[in-house]
DNA sequence: CCGGAATAGTTGAACATTCAATGTGTTTAA
DNA sequence: TTAAACACATTGAATGTTCAACTATTCCGG
C-alpha cells in the first residue's frame, strides 16, 4: 500500500459517532432482552427468522445466512435453544448432510412474550430520536453497506414483526 | 404496556437493513484486525484513546468511558494488553484507589503498524460506499442517538487518525 | 472524628463467539 | 464407477464479554 488514504474530519467525525451510537444501542438491546427474555439480540434474531417461514423451519444454512450469523455460532446458539426447548433439530429428508431447526410452539411462545419489550426499545432508542427522513436515510446507508457486503441473503424482507 | 407500537413498514426495512450492515460491517474489522494486529477492534479502540491522550496515560474509568466499555470489559482487556506489553498499569498519585493505564512505545508502534490497513478497510467497507451526504447524514444520525443513551463522554473528538 | 454511603477497580464464573479440525454425505469428472 | 473435490454441520479449545461479588479507598453528614 503506498500511502494511507485517513479520514478527513468529517469521516472521522463520523466514524465514531457511529461506533459510539452503535455501541450504546447495542448493548442496551442486549441487556433489554437478557433481562427480560434471558437470551441475547443474536439469539432473538434466530427465532425471529424461524417465525417468519412456513412450517417454523429452515436449514441450517439458510438459517445462518438470514439471521447473519457463522455456522458455527449458529450451531452452538441453536444447541442452547434447543436446551431451552424453543427449537427443535430435525434431519433434512433431502440431504442427510442438512439438518433443520424448527421453532416450537413453547419457542415461539416465549418470542412473542419478548418482542413488544424488544420493539419498545428499539422504538424509543433509534426511531423515536430520529426524523421521518432520517429513518430513510438509515435504510439507504445501510442498504448500500450491506449491499456492498453481500449481504443479500438477508432479503427480501418477509413483512413481518421485528 | 397498554399496546405495542410495532415498527412500521418504513422502519422494519431499515432497522433489518441496519442489522444486516453492521454485523456484516463490524465482523469484518474484526477479522482483519484480528488477522493482521493480533487484537479485536474493541482492544484497538483502547490502544487509539490511549495514543491520543497526553502522557498516553488515563484513569481507567476515564479511559472506560471514552472507549465506550465496561469498566469489567476495560479490566479484562487492559490484563490481556498489559501481558502484550503494550499498556502499563501505574497508580494513581492522587487517589490510592485509581488506576492508570498507559500505553506503551511497544503498543504505539503496533497502534501505528496496524491504524493504515484498518483505516483502509473502514474507507472501502463504509466511506467508499456512500455520497458526502451521506457521511453528513449518517454522522447526524449517530449523534442523535448517542447523545440520547447518554455518549457524551466520547466527545468531543480529539484531531487524532481514526 | 466517626461511620455509613458512594466510588474505583478487580476477579471468577457463566456464557457467547471464533477458529481450526473433523465427520459425513453429495457432486463432479475422468 | 470410483476417487477427488466440495458442501453441511458439529465440536472443542481459546478468547472475549457479562454479571455479580468483593476489596480498598474516599466522601459526606452528624
Amino acid at each position: 500500500m503506498a500511502h494511507t488514504r485517513w479520514l478527513d474530519d468529517e469521516e472521522q467525525h463520523t466514524w465514531r459517532a457511529f461506533l459510539t451510537a452503535n455501541r450504546l444501542l447495542m448493548d442496551r438491546l442486549d441487556r433489554q432482552l437478557q433481562n427480560e427474555a434471558g437470551i441475547p439480540h443474536t439469539y432473538y434474531e434466530i427465532l425471529v427468522r424461524l417465525s417468519e417461514v412456513p412450517g417454523r423451519t429452515l436449514r441450517m444454512s439458510q438459517l445462518a445466512s438470514s439471521a447473519m450469523s457463522s455456522r458455527s455460532r449458529l450451531s452452538h446458539a441453536v444447541s442452547r435453544l434447543e436446551e431451552a426447548g424453543w427449537i427443535r433439530r430435525r434431519e433434512c429428508p433431502t440431504d442427510r448432510r442438512g439438518a433443520l431447526a424448527e421453532l416450537t410452539a413453547e419457542g415461539l411462545a416465549a418470542l412473542e412474550a419478548a418482542a413488544p419489550g424488544h420493539v419498545e426499545a428499539v422504538r424509543t432508542h433509534l426511531f423515536d430520536q430520529l426524523s421521518r427522513e432520517q429513518v430513510i436515510q438509515l435504510g439507504e446507508i445501510s442498504e448500500a453497506v450491506a449491499r456492498h457486503l453481500g449481504g443479500e441473503e438477508a432479503w427480501p424482507l418477509p413483512r413481518a414483526r421485528c
